[in-house]
DNA sequence: CTGAAAGCGCTAACAA
DNA sequence: TTGTTAGCGCTTTCAG
């Protein structure tokens, strides 16, 4: 205890807290907490004094003993299947916008779509480690045991594009069922009747609600729906590129095709390269996708593409409303925002 | 303080700590605590006893509070320009992996190139809320006290790919000279004798050491090197596409052009495509990318691929090292991982 | 307007 | 093997 003030002033630079600003200045602890907590009972004076020295002894207060006391850790965490993948990446950018702007730090997860990933991070929140949650499930996601028992914290949550149908709470998505409902018209009004969709998984309400859309369209143009044209992809880039060469590797191959999410593009376009079949000409492509370079593709690609950077936004937006008004009713937020299509060579009438 | 007792019983699932729990088993906090520690002065018996009451009573430790006494936060932050770029999501995949793997947390702030916004992020972390820091610098980043104070707060730090060359610390880089000189040799050997470089800022060691690279390869080749030939683009795509147009628009257009970052793929490939100029028979083009589609373009294009993942694992890993030894120097570390050249058809001989 | 002191949830000596 | 206790750095009544 002695020399506890020699070893202070040797690494005072190192490690500064807010007692020995307070000894510096000659003020008290509670003083110096007041002006970094813009109180209005310290005098302008005094807080010009304090800012000053604090910046020259580089003094920053430690925002883990405030989220202690204060019980609010200015941090929230999003949890996505996948960040190599232009809506989630765009989605991010969202997110961290609004964040930095209300001055939030963003914890980032990754579940490379696995169901027991996802488990064990959202079993870490329960810790108080984060005051928020945006969060895109896994495409294995079935239960919601683990979801459910972080809302059970209070925790407050909000889903975005990839919801939990049995979980209340807040959702921001895009119109999936209309989409996957007009990129089928599309290709059926370019003279395709026989249709693939491909699937990423058959638990996902995103994937479900685009192939709703799919069966009422070829309801609509009397297209009989055929089991061989949905395949359920899965996470293994090489498993897809075979399952969608067998698709295409047969006499009763689609002349059109639909991709729920954007990675299937490149297998796609690969596999019919290989089998030499022309895009549009022997089967018609559409993608949902927000890829930029899907412009300069051969040929261009059509796209169904997300609002990806406002859905980030709005999830954000309402997550941090719910943070402001305690009373917020999370689980009455509801809000699609809609895609586009995009027309371009891959469905071009021939 | 008469209620605070009924108060925890009515919310002890919600705001459950230690001492709650060790009241609970009947034990003290500090036995609790060696539970989790997994100290080895716990019998197996109460080990057991701790850790199922804990389960059933939904308890986690609060990791600020720990993160308070024990001084390391379990977090790191990485910072980057820009997360919609395949080689920053790639290397984010890379350090996540390893996070995960370690138990650790993964803050992510965006630079969006600018300067003004990366003094901001690194300012913060003079709090002492993370452990480390992986990070790229923005193409304005000229100065670097920011930096500096960071380190100087004793905050380990690893560049990866964008370095600050005026700062000791970590680097994890690839080839960009080599990589600057084959692709430069690349459009020689296919013909071109006016090629032009793309260069994504003047100030970054990046993208100088791939255009030193080119000069280089120009020499060799007895190719006259032109000022008119080094675009220096901006952060604004129409300006790029502008600029790109104006480079190509002009009777002494070059015959080949390397983008020295993906994002100019797109641009440049549409500004032949308006001005009517064939890639490759009028323009060839090569650029530095990890765009997965990249083989799927038309014309199909040729890159320098950088091992994005592996260059992510390889910066968390070395971060890892300093944690773990105290003696860990640094400075010391600077690994070159190799990028690859793909020829594809946009730099094919006609 | 400023200060004293209790305590946020946890860990780590040190005692028992 | 388990328990007591003093903080980690900060905020927040409450008193002055």
């Amino acid at each position: 205890m002695r020399n506890r003030f020699r070893k202070n002033i040797i690494v005072e630079m190192k490690n500064m807290n807010i007692r020995q600003l307070a000894k510096e200045l000659g003020l008290s602890v509670s003083t110096v907490s007041k002006v970094f907590n813009k109180s209005h009972e310290i005098s302008e004076e005094t807080k010009k004094r304090v800012l000053e020295t604090a910046e020259k002894m580089n003094y920053t207060p430690n925002p883990y003993a405030s989220s202690l006391r204060g019980r609010k850790t200015k941090t929230i965490a999003v949890v996505i299947p996948e960040v190599a993948d232009s809506f989630f990446s765009l989605a991010i950018n969202g997110i961290e916008a609004i964040a930095q702007d209300k001055g939030y730090h963003v914890l980032i997860y990754l579940t490379h779509e696995s169901f027991q990933k996802e488990q064990a991070i959202l079993k870490d929140f329960q810790s108080g480690r984060v005051d928020g949650i945006l969060m895109s499930v896994s495409r294995e996601t079935i239960y919601s045991d683990h979801i459910k028992a972080v809302i059970a914290k209070e925790i407050p949550m909000v889903f975005f594009d990839r919801i939990c149908e049995d979980v209340q709470t807040a959702r921001i998505t895009t119109n999936d069922f209309e989409c996957g409902y007009l990129a089928t018209k599309h290709l059926a009004e370019k003279g395709c009747r026989n249709i693939a969709y491909l699937s990423i998984s058959s638990s996902l309400a995103i994937s479900n609600n685009r192939m709703k859309g799919y069966k009422k369209a070829l309801l609509e143009f009397k297209i009989p729906f055929e089991d061989r044209n949905i395949v359920d992809c899965d996470n293994d880039y090489n498993d897809n590129y075979k399952a969608i060469k067998n698709l295409l590797n047969n006499n009763m191959r689609p002349d059109g095709i639909i991709a729920c999410v954007e990675k299937f593009t490149t297998p796609i376009y690969l596999a019919c390269r290989d089998l030499n079949l022309s895009i549009p000409r022997d089967v018609k492509v559409i993608s949902f996708s927000n890829l930029e370079p899907a412009t300069i593709l051969n040929p261009s690609l059509t796209t169904i593409t997300q609002p990806a950077f406002e859905i980030g936004k709005a999830a954000a937006t309402v997550l941090f409303k719910s943070f402001e008004k305690k009373s917020f009713r999370l689980e009455l937020e509801n809000i699609v925002l809609p895609s586009t299509l995009l027309v371009r060579d891959s469905t071009l009438k021939v």
